[in-house]
DNA sequence: ATGAAAGCGCTAACAC
DNA sequence: GTGTTAGCGCTTTCAT
């Protein structure tokens, strides 16, 4: 190999136009006649022309290209919205470029600068945890920016996500009303913006139900080993929760394990509802009570707030949250108290004790 | 924004360095002054420099970046292979454009041809059923290229995957000495060579067993819906096998869902075998029996041989058959004749009629 | 050890 | 409608 690459100007010559035509054809210019178009063409499909995009980017000051970064692509919400924003992005002739950060805020900030060496024209992103040296970066290079997913209160740069704490607090009604009372929270961490709201609906939900008392938020980590090792000794105590509510897709696969150590099962012995909903859910038993997020929507708020960004770089930021509906299906039953001594229906105010014999 | 980006030169002339110097300091090449290379590494922090990495590729004519295509980002064994090359790539400073199919051939061809023009240094390609016109523009191009896990029988660039005949051989063993005699495999299309593979590992199968007139093969379609629908029928009628063994993700999620829809119950009434493990698949019940693909290992043998073409291109083709092991789990059991009828272990003799009352 | 200069392949501005 | 030309920002000889 190593042969060199065939360029616009050896399709020029061969088509006997001038280099500027042939770039005119290719950018589909108006101006060129259609013997010139068509003879241009020909050469080019027989030369096996390929336009280098690193050429006309750098002569261009654009590259039709976004960079997306998520902190990992073994995670289903963010693959569908991988999904969602490439094809979106391709149907206007824009490429994404997709780094991930595995959470790690010293690896986003390099994918980050990265992304920025590429001249990417804007940028959307899923952030880790700590992302204030990437947040500084992007700033001070002025790229138009999109935060997905794990935004902030008041973020800086424009937002879309979902509305968290009414997603959670509208879960966590569910389970009140289904009668437990005892509930856990399992999340892998309050640092990020979005688990903070998703506690504070559990949190203002079980407040609104005279319940604060018995809310249990338990932060096990990021990953799902941690979760299982860190959730398993709450489900085994004597004052365990009848109903475990799970910020996230790592979290629920964290406790699954967790009950199966445990030998539990759901929803007789323990209630699950969890937070991000997919196809493995609805499949396997028993099916999975869970909040969805609306990917596609997020994808495309995120999406048009990024090229309006390309028009009118300082626009004042737009901050979108869009609700999540729940889903309830099998794994949120009443709590096993309530079978041995129904509850007389005294709406939230007493209790049926959870814990096992 | 639209404030230029700082270039080399500033951050030179601000050093006090001339270009070359600058552009020295950042390749870390040798020859230059300590106090220099000082100097620039301070101007470019000070001025926020990124190497515009789309002049330099043009400059260089090398990138130092792979071009990955997958079919689909939905699907996790695509998701672990991208895992673990981009992993890799990084390790080596090199980074990875991940682009993707839908398994549509045209869609294919035209993403290639904007890795093309990105001069990606290399190509991994998971191929859609017919990518002779993507094959048609790798070769023309002379770049190296490793075909991954959809690999024909004798493909002209290297290629890395699974021994698919001898895995589905080993699956169908082992539904046979449960007792299964009746079998269906369930794949999407046998246009995909490895399917075709997986096809003819389990009929080798059935056929050394001497059950080859019990062995059905179903080709519903490429998606979970098509496969539901196609699946279905065969589920209810009266000579329905009693294990299912499924070539792919999405026809075990499909399968899953006829099952559902016929009410049966797995494996009481139906055994089940998948191709492609994965976490969901052990912890929602039944705990489903899989065949498991070292994607890890595959990723490591790509990168290998992707990388060795770089230094030599002429190399002869490689191509990399790595074995699959078999996870036995809930999911396949004896067949429910068994029950009734136990048979007298006659070795894949006679027969256990499956088909229920 | 450092500087000057050529040029990678392309687009856009301008001339004809 | 077509040709010419000047760079885009960088790497890489080649002098010094």
């Amino acid at each position: 190999m190593s042969q060199r690459k065939t360029t616009i100007r050896e399709v020029a010559s061969r088509a006997g136009v001038s280099l500027g035509t042939a770039s005119n054809v290719f950018n589909g210019k108006a101006g060129v006649g259609a013997e010139s178009r068509q003879r241009v063409l020909e050469a080019a499909e027989a030369l096996g022309f390929r336009p280098n995009s690193l050429a006309a980017g750098l002569r261009r000051q654009r590259t039709r290209t976004i960079g997306l970064v998520v902190p990992d692509v073994l995670n289903i919400v963010f693959n569908e919205l991988v999904e969602h924003l490439e094809n979106i992005a391709l149907s206007q002739s824009y490429e994404v470029i997709i780094v991930t950060s595995r959470e790690d805020p010293e690896r986003e900030h390099e994918r980050v600068r990265a992304l920025l060496s590429r001249r990417v024209d804007g940028l959307v992103i899923v952030p880790t945890r700590d992302w204030s040296a990437t947040e500084r970066e992007m700033r001070h290079h002025r790229i138009p920016v999109v935060v997905l997913d794990r935004v902030a209160a008041h973020d800086h740069f424009p937002s879309v996500a979902v509305d968290n704490a009414a997603a959670t607090r509208l879960g966590t009604e569910h389970l009140l009303g289904l009668g437990h009372r005892d509930l856990a929270f399992v999340i892998n961490s309050t640092r990020l913006w979005n688990s903070a709201a998703r506690v504070e609906g559990f949190l203002a939900a079980m407040r609104a139900a005279g319940l604060e008392k018995r809310a249990r938020v338990l932060l096990p980590g990021m990953t799902e080993e941690e979760t299982r090792a860190g959730v398993l000794p709450v489900l085994t105590a004597a004052n365990r929760p009848t109903a475990v509510f799970t910020g996230s897709n790592v979290a629920t696969l964290g406790v699954l394990r967790a009950v199966q150590d445990a030998g539990m099962a759901i929803p007789q012995d323990l209630s699950l509802l969890a937070f991000d909903d997919f196809a493995w859910l609805t499949v396997l038993r028993p099916f999975v009570s869970a909040i969805r997020q609306p990917t596609e929507a997020l994808a495309g708020h995120a999406w048009r707030i990024l090229t309006a960004a390309f028009e009118a770089p300082d626009r004042p930021a737009e901050h979108i949250r869009l609700p999540a509906p729940l889903i309830a299906r099998e794994t949120t039953a009443a709590p096993p108290g309530k079978v041995k001594a129904p509850r007389r229906m005294k709406a939230f105010k007493d209790t049926v004790d959870g814990a096992l014999p």
